[in-house]
DNA sequence: CTGTGTGCAAAGGGTTTGCAAGTAC
DNA sequence: GTACTTGCAAACCCTTTGCACACAG
């Protein structure tokens, strides 16, 4: 079975060719979230409003994460052990290239030291970094 | 001159009626990023395209900053000595509540260390921190 | 067979564009 | 008077919803 067809299993979802399909995008992509619209290229043949209902219920399942950067355009990362945001924890950090316009997910969650102010309550810390990636350098 | 009028004429915008309503009201955020639809509220009668021409405007005269949380809906506050949006560089983190779902820009940038991945060049930090704040604890 | 998933059409909502009229300076 | 602003209408684009058909289990 391969691993895209486990994955679904694991996660109690029916393996159809569309879903096969998006997982082997995602994992295709080597730790860099994508926006919906490069999915789209690589799909070839879709329906958007599939993918849509796709990328939803498997952010739900807890399977990929979403990204929403500075833009606003949300992007989509495969989660991995790294990856805990069902629980509504960021596990990682992100980086995201001003010249390429790529997200990488760090394998780094960081460590941060602020002051908040008095009586707030931090429950979750979301790190989105910039700058210049290793090939655009 | 109101503050409002003299932060206009400093950046070297015309003191329309408009303008001066949406700074006051941003003025009267104490630090908080509200979004268009809140704005709005505030602004009473109004034409939305014209709020985001302005908004658009502020923001590329530096004198409002825009903060992009997990939901991708936009949020604008003044900018004051701590925040150098203008030339790429964060001054300060952002606090949401996840229960009033109001987003602080608070006077601490924070400090961060991370490991990046070799040849990335980093040059900006965004930290989106979520919680409680002290009105909802 | 049954409930889940997909495809199509249409609606919804936020944002942008074009253009004519209005106004700050 | 001139360039900048505003208001209105319409276009755009992404996303969601409704519903009938298809298909995995």
């Amino acid at each position: 079975m391969k691993r895209s067809e486990s994955i679904l299993k694991e996660h109690g979802l029916r393996r159809t060719d569309f879903r096969i399909k998006l997982i082997d995008i995602l994992l295709g992509q080597d730790h860099k979230a994508i926006s919906s619209s490069v999915v789209e290229e690589s799909l070839g043949d879709f329906d958007r409003v599939t993918l849509y209902r796709t990328l939803k219920s498997f952010e739900n399942k807890g399977m990929i994460h979403k990204v929403v950067g500075e833009s606003g355009e949300p992007r989509y990362a495969m989660c991995d052990s790294k990856c805990k945001v069902h629980s509504n924890v960021e596990e990682h950090a992100h980086f995201n290239c001003t010249n390429c316009n790529q997200t990488f997910c760090l394998r780094d969650k960081g460590e941060i030291s602020i002051s908040l102010p008095q009586n707030f309550k931090l429950l979750n810390t979301d790190i989105t970094l910039s700058g210049v990636c290793a090939q655009c350098n």
